[in-house]
DNA sequence: TATGAATGAGTATTCATTCAT
DNA sequence: CATGAATGAATACTCATTCAT
């Protein structure tokens, strides 16, 4: 179907050039949840991939371009995994359980992903002062949590309570894992989950009648 | 009591040098708040304080040591504005209750420390890897509110539940407030300290037997 | 004519090799015309043709041969085009005049040809200091001017002069019209012709006796 | 009396620095003259001036500036060099006259200066269009010429002509002389002055009536 | 023939740091 | 104490050129 829609302009890329483009960007997250955003230098990324920085450049048109594909594509992958788990669920409650539980388990399965999405999210923003990635990739995942809030208010099942408050800290929460896995790999995610839905299920719900 | 432990090679500093000190680390608290970490080179720091580069670095081994007294001076300054806030207070729930809106009220008198603060923390790792500033900053202020969980639980205020992870959680949820405060300076911190307050509130306490 | 000194080693040249070296010839200069020579890169030449920069190196020996071709092809065409409305004329005086009105009708018959061989030449030297473009190139045309105005001296039409002196200022009088040309697209250029030609007309003439 | 209109914004340039500017303007000027425009790289002119590329972007906000600086020097000194010769001449012939010599004396002075300009003004635009050097420095020159011819054809001493194409051919009749100068550094300018003084002249005097 | 992939030398620029004064 | 001068390493990026396919 994609090739369906392909335009003079934008012709399909050839399978070397996606591969090189994916591997790249790999090489990119490692170098970010390795060395973090700052030392991450194109010089680093094209050492990890084994080539000259020129091939970077060559695939991508400058270090902001490949740090927006390196973001985009973590969300991308990362709004998948969680939808993947997502759909079959309804009731608001459970939602939330695995909104949670899924993005954790999304850090579990892929570490750097999580951890070079962070660096790039807090190191702030660029020279003039434009946001590093498209704030509408953030938006999207704050969006996501901020709906199931959202009904789960309107159904009666959550208590009332500032949204957006609640986004920040439930996505704040969730966020600080990578860090604390980078320093103890051998964190109980498992747990760690469990404890953050116990946590924010109790923050949410609404007081039962007597 | 610093006097007390001087040593040969550390003469008592003069006034002059502790004014200079004070001087540059607000200076440099203030290029970081507004720049960003990565933009907050020793240049504009100097620039702010009215000096040459050569100033900082005869007061300041190197940058990393900058870093590290900016660092230790927000925790210090902070720690002892909350500490002055809880000190009456006994009661587990009210002492939690007193570390968050003490920590955001501090945030709300000096947005620039909180907001470079976060900065610093946030831009990852140094070079070689090793951490940016003292972890032990970094730990006093989670061993503080974790004391607060700790003796909670054990009164029975508190239901159950991993210290460490609600530690996080809670100083990452008000960490995450001086990016918001940057973006919208009229945010009602009162407010989102209410929230927040609301929120580990019923995070923590324990069930009520019927 | 080309074909009979034709040697093994350089053989007659494919119908398709002619047509493609005239096209890259052809991209060349508009994109040093609309550019400049410093960003005409072969890159960019090479979009402009529709074709890799693989290709262009592939009939030229590098970016030097193909500026030299581009230089040897504008001066080439110029020749031609001055030479035709030359050639029916023979009183010295109108020869000068046939060569300045020639040379800035070809330069409002193919703007871009006149711009582009500027930029090359006023581009300066190559890397070791050697010249861009044939010198033989530029010292033909050169020649051909100086023929006029030694004719004409010989026959008395014309005063006394330094022929070099006056070949020079004829022509970078002429070549100054492409940058102007770039400025003001509406410049009046056959006025500029003529004003040219009463110019040197008068710079040239030998004085009448009374 | 420059000290008296100092402001605290811009300090009065230490004795070190304006030698520095000095110098290094000098040694850009060698370079360009030399090795051309595009191959006058910082660190060529940095070689040339026995220090780092570090120190050329001390003194200059960059490489831009310090093209701007140079250009700037060399239309200072040159205008400053002809406006010496011109102050006693009032007839508008004389200073045509005054104006051709004073500029071939000015190259001859300082050869590299005048073929270090020439390089500037004809390697093209920058980047984006925008002209290398203030417009503001080559206009001038022109508008000093341009005074020079209207006033003459006011007084009637000149015929009528297009100011500004005989302006154009004027400069750059003389503008051709400093590469000349490269080829054959033994070209008598003297010689060379006297025979534009002849053509322009001729070409710019009015008919005597019979 | 022609392409796309890859390289390596070269570009300007930034910045922490050193040091003589 | 403080400055201004200078450095050197690192940064992203450009581009002519080579080469396997």
């Amino acid at each position: 179907v994609q090739s369906e829609i392909q335009t003079a302009d934008q012709p399909k890329p050839s399978f070397i050039e996606t591969a090189r483009r994916a591997q790249i960007i790999e090489c990119a997250i490692d170098a970010i949840a390795e060395l973090g955003f700052a030392q991450a230098s194109l010089a680093q990324i094209a050492k990890r991939a084994g080539v000259s920085t020129g091939v970077i450049l060559y695939y991508f048109a400058g270090k902001d371009e490949l740090i927006r594909a390196v973001a985009a594509h973590v969300y991308a992958t990362g709004e998948a995994f969680i939808r993947s788990k997502a759909e079959q669920q309804t009731a608001r409650e459970v939602l939330l359980h695995t909104f949670i539980a899924g993005t954790v388990a999304f850090i579990a399965a892929h570490p750097n992903h999580g951890h070079a999405l962070m660096n790039i999210i807090r190191s702030g923003r660029m020279g003039g002062g434009a946001p590093r990635i498209d704030p509408g990739l953030h938006a999207s995942r704050e969006v996501g949590c901020a709906e199931i809030l959202t009904w789960g208010q309107r159904s009666g099942e959550f208590r009332p309570f500032s949204v957006p408050v609640m986004v920040v800290s439930i996505i704040e929460s969730i966020d600080a894992i990578p860090p604390q896995l980078v320093r103890d790999p051998n964190l109980d995610l498992d747990a760690y989950a469990r404890e953050l839905i116990e946590l924010f299920d109790r923050a949410t719900r609404a007081d039962t009648p007597a």
